[in-house]
DNA sequence: CATGAATGAGGGTTCATTCAT
DNA sequence: GATGAATGAACCCTCATTCAT
């Protein structure tokens, strides 16, 4: 009953096609409004799945998170294009680390699981990381080359000293200005008196 | 200490200090071993108390947490004792951070309790954080007036700084030299070039 | 029933039904022998499924009791279905009476969950409680029409009446007569003093 | 020791005296608030006492409900001296299971406790429960010789029937006409058919 | 494959009763 | 005797993950 033989619908794709976008739909909600911690049984239940069927679409939580962040990357695709443009390179160094700041606060508790995918290898977010880290070595090197960075510096610590940045902003929020003034800090370092000071 | 006088009444407890401290003591294993989430049940059995005492002795996580930071105080307190006797207030300065970054790492997971401690009003381990903030500020003062630290800088910042820099310690297992060149730049900051590299 | 005509998807549940079936079965063994209060932790070990599973199952108590009553329905609406047969209308209201404080018995301490129910709008067992007082109602109706019940008594009314004669009897384990005698107070009044009596 | 010899203070019975009262009276006012099923552990808090005090006092809830009874046993013996001047013993009887009722809607769920100590042996509670009875039996009887009542009904029939009047009151909250009516059936029996409406 | 349900562990909490002092 | 704390059981609930179908 229900559905004889014969043609065979392969509602499967379809449906499978139609779950998995629910799921990344509901999940963008979920995450937004409750951190990346946000419970996954509830954004299967919002997106009228079983939460098996997320599971399988998902395997874990990081590789949910990498594929709305894949969504987001357009978004800091064209922002990136944009610096790329600035004659400044060390003004585009720092809209690029701005650019970063902006895009690891789109869920509250982001800075997290980045952080962990870093370090670990098969983590459906590793690559999302790497990326970044690439594109902040590009802006980097500019600056450097134009004598407006510090030599010493490279690429992924600047990657993590963005995303330490956010985790700070992430609980920082009576407090806007810690943030700020963390970014200040591994702008130009606490040791560094101006001129006009040192008179 | 317990008065040995004559007549004693009073006595204060007896086994509750024992399971407070057994408690304390499992806890600090437990937390050694497996992070600050570790499982508080297990901590109660490890223990020998039912869930019911530790709930009693510690209503949350964090005043557990507070309690067993409460005892390592005393050697970080020792630690800034010898700090103040450095003669250069910079390099003091930088001590005590590295100090702070040391007793951060005492756990894994312990700089996000803190962090959310720093922003929550009626937290156990607030006071923890307020502690650790003056501190900084005495040693950053110091360094502030012999021209050795930016007068811009605050003490908060430089204890969210040095808690940021243990929270990438805390995954950068297989990557020791992030949180050291993370210190480098919010000690120097990435704009900052050597003037024989200016050359 | 369950379907074993040829092709056969959907398959309904499987453990699902069978642990749902016993964790009812423990339940009525165990509000059997302890009264409805009996622990729900002790009724989902002999069942052998987690008390998450009981959970998932019966989100209340009054649920699972709900439930358990349900099972029972089917013996009390045979009853009701011979009672309907009795000629004297005023017979048939006393039994009808008598079967509802019968059903009341099945578990110690039933009243008190049938009555709170009674009050509350959105309680499982409410539905339960609305369906006798239907029933009341009827048997009531009837006898009314027929002169053998005051026409100011309302079906509400008797269903509480019967509730709390199995209230008493809840209790009065060493007196038998007490809820019979409840029972005759409540069918004639003390006030009601016979003819003969009078003379 | 403590307090030498000569006049010895007696703390002791002036502490215990205090710390009874006191629990008496906070054990009044939450079950009061609360019902009869307050929490013992926050009335011995209220009352400044540890819970073991309480229970020294008062081994079980019962014992110490059984005392604030007590206390209130005064006024319902004004009310009991003050029915006894009716002329009528019908209107006797009636105004005394008000009374009778009134005081088992002191606290909320009252009336479960008396129902256990009616069958109770050893129960705080049975005496009380026992003199109401016998006031009841006195009222009752004048009743029977004025022909005001039933002389099969008995003294504690009536005081179980109160009693299960103020049990269906507890819960009636929304519905203040149910315990009256209920009062009504056992006054006069749903049997009975009025003669205007016989007619 | 998709799914609903099961699972097991943990969390936080409350409470009546009993112990150690 | 009075006390603060311990105890152990229970409750309700949540969740990530895994089965059975």
């Amino acid at each position: 009953m229900k559905s004889t033989d014969g043609v065979q619908y392969r509602r499967p794709r379809a449906d499978s096609e139609r779950n998995r976008s629910e799921i990344l739909s509901q999940a963008e909600k979920h995450f937004t409004d409750h951190g990346v911690n946000a419970s996954l049984e509830t954004v299967a239940r919002s997106a009228g799945v079983g939460s098996a069927t997320l599971y399988r679409h998902f395997p874990t939580r990081d590789a949910l998170l990498a594929e709305l962040l894949q969504r987001r990357n357009v978004r800091i695709d064209e922002e990136r294009a944009r610096i790329k443009t600035v004659a400044d390179s060390g003004v585009a160094l720092e809209q690029w680390l701005d650019a970063l700041e902006s895009y690891f606060t789109a869920f509250d508790g982001l800075p997290e699981p980045l952080r962990n995918a870093f370090v670990e290898e098969h983590n459906p977010l590793a690559l999302t990381c790497e990326g970044f880290v690439d594109y902040t070595e590009e802006f980097l090197s500019a600056a450097q080359r134009d004598g407006k960075a510090s030599p010493t510096a490279r690429g992924r610590d600047l990657f993590l000293a963005a995303l330490a940045v956010s985790w700070v902003r992430d609980a920082a929020l009576s407090d806007h200005s810690s943030p700020r003034r963390l970014r200040g800090l591994i702008a130009n370092g606490y040791t560094r008196v101006s001129a006009a000071e040192r008179s």
